[in-house]
DNA sequence: ATAGAACATCTGTGATCACAGATCGCATAG
DNA sequence: CTATGCGATCTGTGATCACAGATGTTCTAT
């Protein structure tokens, strides 16, 4: 039934997995959902929807080019991780957040991300603190140029440059969607005045934070991070 | 078009909605979807499921008698919060924790769980702190009868007794989904030996947590609620 | 004896359709 | 002028089908 091989050409034997790898490279093989999911999450984070905004899987699967069913999914998913909320009437909105949930998250982030920049500080190196500082500088370079879209990716960076250091998987997944959760708020208050010189200030802590990894002050590292999560507030 | 309502009788005015309440009760309208994941989620927390069980959507349809359609979307919320997980050949199983995952959560559950605590005793009444003891002592009873189902439960319901008390919904939120991850963990591992004889001691720091909280210490409510943590794992 | 092809079967994924509930605008009865 | 009913339209929900990838078994060629 089956075609000879050698008919074909003078090869005697299979390549081995060393030799393939030279020649391909992988492909994507994610699902539609999950394309559309980070599509969706990416958006949030950067704020381009906005607190109270109605998103329906149709108009949102035009825009996408796929058929409803994988964007059901996708916002179904960020349902569950209340980056999005469903009314009562079934209805998918971006969550506008009140006043009284948000400090509540920010005093759970509080404790949350001290605790990962406790851990951080008890495995940093002197690798991670130039990283870090490398960062800070960007962050400043981009506040005096009151450039706010690099203002919170410098921002972001930094934080997220700690908690990797804390080299807790877990401890990084719940992190990554509280700051989804928030995502949309700071990106619609990027523009009020006085955020600029908040974020000034946010330069100093960071060193403060930086300086206390160095020392290997784990309970210093958290208090100052914490202290930048409560300022940005 | 319409008919008159004069015509069938005597009636001339609407009934106001205080006297519909007398009249009616209120009726479910949740999702079908949202009902397969509440029972899913309470077969996982009753550890019903075991570690590294392989669900599939269609046989859990058929036992649910529904359609595959509500089981996959109610799955793929369990999936976002982690309390399922799908492997790379998208088969969706119940976690088999690593150690190492594990002893991670129970280090971010000393956190979340402790802070509720720290909450919970800043804004603790004697009301509370009764519950909390004739809980404690359903819990005791259970140890006493070793009755393992009810081992567990009354040490859940201690626990959430806590949390309620910090009066932090996102919070709860975010303990809940901590739970149901460890759900199917504990529960698979309640007839090892020596596990009755551990919880024999939950019963002393349980005590310790309550009189923390009826002496507004919110410092030793943390640390004794982190201790109780540390132990059961 | 063993590696690989061939087949049946079971898996999740995505598209399509039907449907009920929600919302809004307009007409109409009070 | 107000409130109720009616109708068009848009919403999420659920069922069904087609399909590709994964798995496991059997058979065959080396």
């Amino acid at each position: 039934m089956a075609v000879s091989v050698a008919s074909i050409g003078p090869a005697l034997a299979s390549l081995r997995d060393s030799e393939m790898d030279e020649r391909v490279r992988q492909v994507d093989v994610s699902t539609l959902q999950d394309r559309v999911y980070q599509e969706l999450r990416n958006a949030l984070y950067q704020g381009r929807f906005l607190p109270g905004d109605q998103l329906t899987i149709r108009s949102l699967a035009r825009a996408l080019g796929t058929s409803p069913m994988p964007v059901r999914e996708a916002m179904q998913r960020l349902v569950a991780e209340q980056a999005l909320v469903q009314l009562p009437n079934r209805t998918i909105r971006v969550p506008a957040l009140t006043p009284d949930i948000l400090t509540e998250l920010v005093r759970i982030r509080m404790e949350v991300e001290g605790y990962a920049a406790e851990r951080a500080a008890r495995r940093g190196s002197a690798a991670l603190c130039r990283q870090l500082r490398a960062i800070n500088e960007g962050f400043r370079k981009a506040i005096e140029a009151e450039d706010s879209a690099a203002i919170l990716e410098g921002n972001q960076r930094f934080h997220f440059a700690v908690y990797h250091a804390a080299d807790a998987g877990e401890l990084l997944k719940i992190i990554e969607t509280l700051w989804l959760r928030s995502g949309p708020i700071v990106a619609s208050e990027r523009n009020v005045p006085g955020s600029i010189a908040m974020f000034a200030r946010g330069v100093g802590v960071h060193e403060r934070i930086t300086s206390a990894i160095e020392r290997r002050a784990a309970a210093e590292a958290r208090f100052a991070l914490a202290l930048d999560i409560r300022a940005a507030a």
